[in-house]
DNA sequence: TATGAATGAGTCTTCATTCAT
DNA sequence: TATGAATGAAGACTCATTCAT
């Protein structure tokens, strides 16, 4: 996607120019569906050539490698919307408690729920074997997204909602619950027999509840 | 190929060795080894045969295929552990929060740790392209876990020690964060940049207290 | 390989050939040649490829399975030639009598004779063990082999030419001694005590006029 | 059977030492069930000795190979019911077509009925690897039938009962049916697309009565 | 003599990659 | 640049045969 739109910017050329110059482009599109369906050995770059609508040997000529195509795929696809909800938090004015609810139940709308999640999947699928790919992940994405939970973590804290953490382990346990969503979703969800085990809009909202007030019956004192 | 000869003589290691009993068990060492590290398709089964000194015939002698090779190592490592600890949490006599904590604990320590904790992630990696594999693992690990996990939940609750809680979410909540560690440890945990992140033991410890007594300072009225 | 070499350069024979039309129709041949000489299962594939000048992968390109091109040789050397026959059929003028001697003998010329009638030597050696082939040379060579001797037989019938017979029956024994003169040929036919105790052509005429009018010396009144 | 009678009458010890003297007859039974039912190649040696109560290794101990147990059981299965047939024969007294519709339908009855028309499948099936099986064969089992058949036709040429054959190819003509029973029994007619699209004995009476009378309504003048 | 565990060559099939066109 | 025919190195699994016991 980022490259089809930075080759849209360069030249507004007619169609069937353009078709040739956006080649790359469809490739890592079909290859993405593929290698987040099947994941990186299963997934055949026949069908993603077919999927892309160009024959395999193309499919050679713009990737060195099956490798090669994968790194792109993963490169390609860790867009940042970080800014935009960094925008959205900064103006936000109700409690941190509800401010974490809101936060998680976005995160469901924007990424879990979407293609994008299948990145996530992905990455920590074949990390063992493509560590640059995860190194590059964590810090391109895994470091940004718990920074941003890290910074609704202190405001409670700081407010005197929360009560004293310790952020960096709490900011692990935000996100420990949406990462299984991920995954879960791309692996036992997709599978007949345990489909819809976890259903993850009550699972998030249980999830922030047992978080905010704990389980015990009687609290703290 | 004369110094093969002489270490040959040297070690005297006769080449056919019958050891029908350690067979299986020196197999599944090795088969454990390699899903872990390469995955389950990536893992060959000579390589496991190899390095558990035996042709690749005697294999299939002992699993009728990889799948079922790999169905052994499930239920060696994992599955084998439930009754064991089915029998500790009848006689356990503390506190269901206790319980709990001990039941997080002991499953870090008893497959979190150790590389059976590499199965889960497998399974989770590429259940998409081996349903039956996902559809076995869900039946004999992750039903049976989960039904440990409601028990403690139930006698909490039974108890009025814990809040009436819905128990079938509530199971997966308490379960989801102990995936991604396991998915974690073998996918980003690997990899230089973030290493040393989480941390199991405290995280585990932060997990409980988060879920018994919440964040918030005031607690529930 | 010094030799090789020059010999390549003498030839100038490249390594990759593209023949996308002529392929098949290789790989038939070689494949006709190898299931007569060895059977169904003892016919090695890459030796198939070889015979035909290609790498085994490239036989793979053009037929699904070995039994997808067992399939294919039948079609191209058996089944293929039925519709010719029925033409024949069609516009033969003669009487039964002559149109029986004649389908048996063109039978024997362009199945019998050829290599065509080691398939069904080999069809029915293998059948137990291939219940599939079985299947599909029932119904794609045997029925409508049979067909077509019917049609003969029922037209001599309804002419008054033929006793009033059972044709179900009759049309078995008539294929009967055709299934015979191919098996022999291809098994004992080929060893030396017997190599030529049975002419053909001479059975099958002999065949002809004793099934048209008997042995009886004194005939039914 | 051979084997084990000549065993019997040797010597009349005891179950239990018999029973090693034994070993060689029970795996040609087992073997010749296999042969019989699979072919040589695809009958296992693992499955020839169990069905025989003793080890694969036993098996190796007794026959060199593979093929060497395939000649054993050729060879014990040639036996000769010939000579009694020709008592018979001698003593028969009616006309040469009873005659003749005699010996078919108890050829029928004794052979092709039986487990005995394996043997000529088997030998068919695989004359083109074991040539020699295919000569001892041709020997032993096809020139004296065939002998059989043709004093039978002399005899009623000679009476003035038949025409004035050409008995060398007559017999084929005979055989010919009788074969292909064997051989479609034991093929396709054991898949269930065709089980019983031959019946044999119906098929009898009407290839006799064809043979003698033949199928025209005229008869010859 | 009998066993049965162990072997390893051999079989079909797949698929990333190359290359003539 | 684009094609797609051709390649060949694997890979899972089988099975006749061997050999230590």
């Amino acid at each position: 996607m980022a490259i089809e739109t930075l080759i849209r910017h360069a030249d507004a050329t007619p169609k069937r120019e353009r078709r040739k110059e956006a080649r790359p482009g469809e490739l890592l599109e079909a290859a993405l569906d593929l290698f987040v369906e099947k994941g990186f050995s299963a997934a055949r770059v026949d069908e993603v050539a077919a999927r892309a609508g160009v024959s395999k040997g193309t499919l050679f000529l713009y990737f060195q490698s099956k490798e090669d195509l994968f790194k792109a795929v993963v490169r390609e696809n860790i867009a940042n919307q970080f800014p935009t909800w960094q925008e959205e938090f900064k103006a936000f004015e109700g409690s941190s408690a509800d401010m974490l609810r809101y936060a998680l139940m976005s995160w469901w709308e924007r990424i879990g729920k979407t293609r994008a999640s299948g990145i996530t999947k992905l990455v920590m699928s074949e990390a063992q074997n493509f560590p640059e790919i995860a190194t590059f992940y964590q810090e391109e994405v895994i470091q940004p997204g718990n920074a941003l939970i890290r910074r609704i973590l202190a405001r409670g804290v700081d407010s005197g909602e929360f009560r004293n953490l310790d952020l960096e382990q709490a900011v692990h346990i935000i996100v420990a619950p949406m990462i299984f969503l991920m995954m879960w979703k791309h692996s036992m969800g997709a599978c007949a027999a345990s489909a819809h085990i976890v259903n993850p809009e009550q699972f998030i909202h249980m999830q922030v509840d047992l978080l905010l007030h704990g389980m015990v019956a009687t609290p703290l004192t």
